[in-house]
DNA sequence: GCGTGGCATTAAGCCCCTCAA
DNA sequence: TTGAGGGGCTTAATGCCACGC
C-alpha cells in the first residue's frame, strides 16, 4: 500500500503543487511512512547526497572553496569542512552511507535475530519467560494467529535488548563520527514500527506487562524485498535515461501510448505485448564487434490522478 | 551534460554505496548541480516533504501527537508544531511550495526581465551606461558573440538589482513566514549560476569594472524546459506503477530486454519499434463502458555503468 | 578574489515532570 | 493509562557580515 489515501478533500488544494515538488513529495513520503525510515534519517541522507554534491563541485572547480561556495549557496567555511569530510572518507577508504536500504537495516534483521536467540527447544514452553500456570499460557496461546514462527515470547525488555542489539550493529559499519547513540525513543520508535509492519504484535499479560509475538519471519517478505530492488534499478535507469534524453543526448528513445482497454481483451493485450518485444528483441540482437549493449524498458499500468 | 564526471577514481571507491543511495545522490546532486537548486533549498524541500509525511501520518492516526511522533522518530511537540503548520496552510488556502519549478524560479526569468527592461532603442548604444569612447566601444563590441539579444550592457550593480527584483517576486508568491531575505551573498550566489549557466558573461572593462553581456533568451531553452516537464511527469509515473508493482498490485506490467545491436541496425530497429508500439496502441484500443485507460511507457538507452 | 573569524537563529535530538480525561 | 503540555538541555547546521591578504 503504498499511494496514501487520507480522505481530506483539503489536502486536495494543499497539493496544488507543481510537477517536480509532487515527485519529491512521492518519493519522501514513501521513504517515511511506506518504507519506514526515520524522519530524520532521510533529512540527513539528503544532506549528505548535498554535501557530496558540493564536495564534486569542489573537485571540478579546482578546488576554489570560494566559488564552490558561490555556486551552491554556501559559505566557503562550511565548504571547507564538508570537503575535509569527504577527503578523510576517501583516505580511509570509508564508504558513502545514506540510507543503506531501502527499508531500515535494523528492522530488517528484527525477526531473524529474534528465531536465532529464542528459538523454541523441544519441550520448551513459549511463555517460558513469563511466570505463568498452564490454565493461563493455554488461553493465551489459544489467541494466536496461525503460522507464527517457533519462538519464544519475549518480554518488554527483551525486545529493547535485540532492538539494541540491531542499532548497534548498524552503527558499528558506520565509521566512528556520525554514529547516533542508541536511545528509549529510538526504542520506542522501532518498537511501534515493528508493530505497525505487523513483524510483532503485543498481548497484554497483566495491567502493566506486555508479551511480544514474532507474528512473521521476516520484516517484509524476500519477494517484496526482491521487488524492490528491482524497482530502485529500474528507477535508477529512468532517471539517467530520461537526464540524457532532456539533453537531446544521442541513442535514447523515450515514448508512451495511451489506450482505453476493455477488461476481457487485457490480459491478452498484455501477453501480446511481452511476447512482441521479445521478438523484437530477439530480431536485431547481433553479437559484433560494432554493436552496443542497449536495454528497452518498459511499464505499463492505469491512468493515475495526482494523489498521493 | 548531466553525468557528472570527475576523473578522480577515488570516487568510484566512495562510491560503494546501495542501489537507493545511488538513486538519492542521482536526484539531490543533478538538482543542485545541474537545475542550479541552492544547497539549502534542497534540504528545506526535502524536510518540508517529511514534515508532511508527519502530517499525513497525523490525519491517518486519529490526531494522535504521541503515536505519530513515535511513528517517525519525531518528538510530540516537534509533531504538534509541524500539524499546525500544515493546518493553517490549508486554512489559508496557501500552497506547499518545496521546490517550485525544476530550475530555480528566480534563475528563470533572468533574460526576460533584463530584455524588458534594458531593451536596446532605435539608434541607442549597447553601451550606454559606460562612458567609454567611441574606439573603447568598437573594441568591446567586437569581442561579443554571435547573436546575442538586442539589448544593453549592464553594469554590476544593474545585474544585482534585476536578481534583487526576481528574488523578491519569487517570494512574495510564498506566504510570509517562509520567506528569505535578501541578502549579499544570495545575489552573488545567482551571478554565479547566471554566469555558469552561459545566460551572461562578464567583459573586464577596468580593473574594478565589469560590464556583463546577455547571451541567451533564457535561462534554458523552452524545448529543453518542456523536456523536464516531461521527464518529470514520466518519472512519477514510473514511480508510482513502480510502488504498485511492488506490492503486486493488479495492472501492472514492467518488463526490460537487454540486446547488443549493430550501430547500422539501430536507426531501423527504433523506427521499427515504435511502429510496433503504436500498432499494438491502435489494436487494443476500444472505448466502451467497460474500458479503463492504461498508459504504456517505454525508455530505451544505453548500458551504463554506475557513474555520477 | 580568496580564506578565515565572529555571531544569530533554528532544528533535531535527548531527557524529565505534571495534569486531565 | 495515555495524551497533552510544560520545562530544560546539547549539538550542529544554515545563514548573515566583515576583515586581512
Amino acid at each position: 500500500m503504498v499511494q496514501i489515501r487520507v480522505n481530506h478533500d483539503k489536502l486536495a488544494k494543499a497539493l496544488n503543487v507543481s510537477d517536480i515538488d509532487f515527485f519529491i513529495l512521492l518519493l519522501v513520503i514513501n521513504l517515511i511512512k511506506t518504507f519506514g525510515h526515520r524522519y530524520g534519517k532521510v533529512i540527513d541522507a539528503v544532506s549528505v547526497a548535498a554535501k557530496f554534491a558540493v564536495y564534486l563541485t569542489y573537485l571540478e572547480e579546482g578546488n576554489n572553496l570560494r566559488r564552490t561556495g558561490f555556486l551552491h549557496h554556501v559559505e566557503p567555511r562550511r565548504v571547507k569542512e564538508i570537503v575535509s569530510e569527504f577527503d578523510t572518507l576517501l583516505e580511509n577508504g570509508g564508504s558513502l552511507c545514506l540510507l543503506g536500504s531501502v527499508e531500515p537495516s535494523y528492522l530488517i534483521g528484527f525477526s531473524y535475530i529474534w528465531i536465532e536467540k529464542y528459538s523454541l527447544k523441544e519441550g520448551e514452553s513459549v511463555t517460558r519467560l513469563f511466570n505463568l500456570t498452564e490454565s493461563e499460557r493455554i488461553i493465551i496461546e489459544a489467541g494466536f494467529p496461525e503460522n507464527t514462527p517457533k519462538c519464544l515470547l519475549l518480554r518488554e525488555c527483551d525486545v529493547e535488548a535485540l532492538i539494541k542489539d540491531l542499532h548497534d550493529k548498524a552503527q558499528s559499519l558506520l565509521h566512528e563520527s556520525k554514529r547516533t547513540a542508541f536511545s528509549e525513543a529510538l526504542a520506542e520508535h522501532a518498537k511501534y514500527r515493528l508493530l505497525a509492519a505487523e513483524t510483532m504484535q503485543e498481548i497484554k499479560i497483566t495491567k502493566d506487562t506486555s508479551a511480544y509475538l514474532l507474528l512473521k519471519k521476516d520484516y517484509s517478505p524476500k519477494g517484496r524485498q526482491a521487488r524492490m530492488q528491482t524497482m530502485i534499478q529500474d528507477l535508477t535507469r529512468s532517471f539517467r535515461w530520461m537526464y540524457s534524453w532532456v539533453d537531446g543526448e544521442d541513442g535514447i528513445m523515450r515514448g508512451i501510448e495511451t489506450l482505453e482497454i476493455a477488461e476481457e481483451q487485457k490480459e491478452e493485450a498484455l501477453q501480446e505485448l511481452d511476447q512482441m518485444m521479445r521478438a523484437w528483441a530477439d530480431k536485431y540482437h547481433t553479437e559484433s564487434d560494432g554493436s552496443k549493449i542497449v536495454a528497452l524498458q518498459f511499464l505499463l499500468g492505469p491512468h493515475q490522478e495526482m494523489t498521493i
